[in-house]
DNA sequence: CAATTTTTGATTTACGTACATCAAAAACTG
DNA sequence: CAGTTTTTGATGTACGTAAATCAAAAATTG
């Protein structure tokens, strides 16, 4: 069926040594010989079967994941997802480790990226902190020919070869057309929520959303939570206390336990909230119908298009730009994906 | 690393050529000894290479793809999406067969199942019609040792392993609720524009529409255009037309090109549309304006995680249930995927 | 217990590729 | 043209598994 490396050799008249020269960029070939096994391997369309090679080669691609600690339940999902992905990939010699940084430290995400260049894996996957430090680390990792994807947070003047994450100003564009549909005519300000407006991702979201908001909405100054479940509620305890004809609230970062309870507490009905990231307090507020939608980034998908990614650099073969786009999908309270069960337990067995 | 067959030789204290008896089910083998055997894979987590296992056995999974044919824009998306995942599965030894049958004849879809099996193929994948002959062609496959995996449209009471696709139920309900939340307080009756109720599909997802519009929304009788552009844009005109006060529209099935047409001719600018599947015609109309949200499942996932699934069964391997799941995406004009180019072109090479 | 059947072991080949070795041939030196 | 270097061929082993063959050992039968 598909050519092997014996057709090429016979087709270019040449011995399997040779095909084999050519093919791993050995050296003492001479042009014109390459030339032919070149053009044998045009004409019969020959693709290198992977599969065999890693075989052969007893190869074992090692992945680092780098992700920030902490008890952001995005980051955490994304962890599990690592974790989960582990025992799927193992069939294709395909290991993956993960390391845990403290969040927002540039330095030790550089260390950390460092580390694991020295520990010598194939490839690095990492949720990027905006930091000259970072960059350079990254620039390292590419000069020794490690390929590197950005998670969930780019940094898109580093040498990375891919970002697996979302367009954030795409996203809060969504979040900005999405509340203005949902208030409609209703009168009254809008509030926004963010961790901390020294995060790119979450100025992004901010600049898109009020975009589209609409020139006739009053936009309230930002309140900036750090990301903290305690610090989001006290903040939307407060603005609601002080505001009573607020209409909207626009929670782009994360402390969305926080925010629900504020909003649990003062069980105000007309105010439509839309929140990021479906993590289980988001899914309970779409539930009891406190948050109106969520935008979300798939964890999962991240994950996976990270590894895919890395594997085909590592294989140097080309992949599907198309498929490793990450949507913004947006939850509303009926279509919401099924609870995922304790990871292990989603795996149905095959009865024969 | 990971344990091999010799390895679980040693442990049992058997040949390797006993251990191949019990991987294979090969028979002559005592009891006692296929249970020491089968201790010692346990004990050791031994799990088959099957990268190496196919090599060995040169096998070549030939899976058949059974598609609709006319000019029903999903559709084609979907072979489309079956084409183009043609190569990049080759080279895991996949080789996906396509074949087009008139829409809505149960008959030469169950012609279609037979030849496939007759043609040896070890899975099929079917966009399934309700009818007991697609039954019976369905189970003769599985009882022939066959994965079979229905798409898009589910029969399940036949004994396929697998249904690629979404939950029309709760895709209508999603679309009611959207509906419901953009119309507020607006005034007027809601109309819905379906291909047939004749189809399953059509009539889950107008069920779960009617029960989430709210008990004081008037929904007006509903339109069947038969997926038919020219029909749906007569329909869709004559209702403008007589309903001045029309709040929303619904279009839950095709012919949306139609659709379309009708909304721009007639200029309504109040009107909330929400409409089925992004193709170039929903998408035009999110774009202009004119269509408020579309429901959309991915063609891609649908036709990535069938392969999946085949091949997992053909392998004998467990799947994850969670990554199988079809998603109903929502799109606004602001979340929109880049429009895929030709296929082909979306794929990016790697320099070195 | 001898004859027969079943079970097990030992060994080999194959899949497609990678990689190493050694000899032979060809191409360059001076 | 002898000597040197470069290029090419021939061959073997390995990766982990499948599958086949034949002999040896064990179990079962009458």
């Amino acid at each position: 069926m598909r050519p092997t490396v014996h057709d090429i050799a016979e087709r270019a008249g040449v011995s399997l040594a040779t095909v084999d020269r050519v093919l791993n960029g050995r050296p003492n070939v001479r042009g014109v010989t390459r030339a032919r096994v070149e053009a044998a391997i045009a004409d019969l369309g020959y693709v290198r079967d992977v599969a065999a090679a890693n075989l052969a080669k007893g190869r074992v691609y090692s992945f680092a994941f780098i992700l920030p600690a902490g008890d952001n339940p995005f980051m955490r999902t994304l962890e599990a997802e690592v974790r989960g992905i582990e025992r799927q990939v193992s069939a294709d010699r395909i290991r993956v480790g993960i390391s845990v940084v403290p969040p927002f430290d540039a330095g030790r995400l550089a260390d950390a990226i460092d580390a694991a260049v020295a520990a010598g894996v194939s490839g690095i996957a990492a949720v990027a902190v905006e930091d000259d430090a970072v960059v350079a680390a990254i620039d390292r990792a590419k000069a020794a020919g490690i390929a590197f994807v950005t998670l969930v947070s780019d940094i898109a003047q580093s040498a990375r070869d891919h970002f697996a994450g979302v367009d954030n100003m795409a996203a809060g564009r969504t979040a900005g057309s999405l509340m203005a549909r949902f208030l409609g005519d209703r009168p009254g300000p809008v509030a926004v929520l963010a961790g901390s407006m020294r995060l790119r991702d979450h100025r992004e979201r901010l600049e898109g959303f009020a975009a589209r908001l609409g020139a006739g909405r009053v936009l309230l100054p930002v309140l900036e939570g750090q990301d903290d479940p305690a610090r989001a509620q006290a903040l939307v305890g407060d603005i609601l206390k002080r505001t009573p004809d607020l209409a909207g609230l626009y929670s782009l970062g994360a402390g969305n336990a926080g925010l629900v309870r504020a909003l649990a507490e003062a069980g105000g009905e007309a105010l439509v909230v839309i929140a990021h990231e479906l993590t289980p307090e988001t899914r309970a507020g779409l539930s009891s119908g406190l948050i109106a939608a969520v935008l979300n980034q798939d964890a999962g998908h991240e994950v996976r298009s990270a590894v895919r990614v890395l594997k085909a650099r590592a294989d140097g073969v080309p992949l599907h730009a198309a498929q490793e786009r990450i949507r913004i999908d947006i939850f509303v309270n009926d279509n919401l994906p099924p609870e995922a069960g304790q990871s292990g337990a989603d795996v149905s067995s095959v009865p024969e």
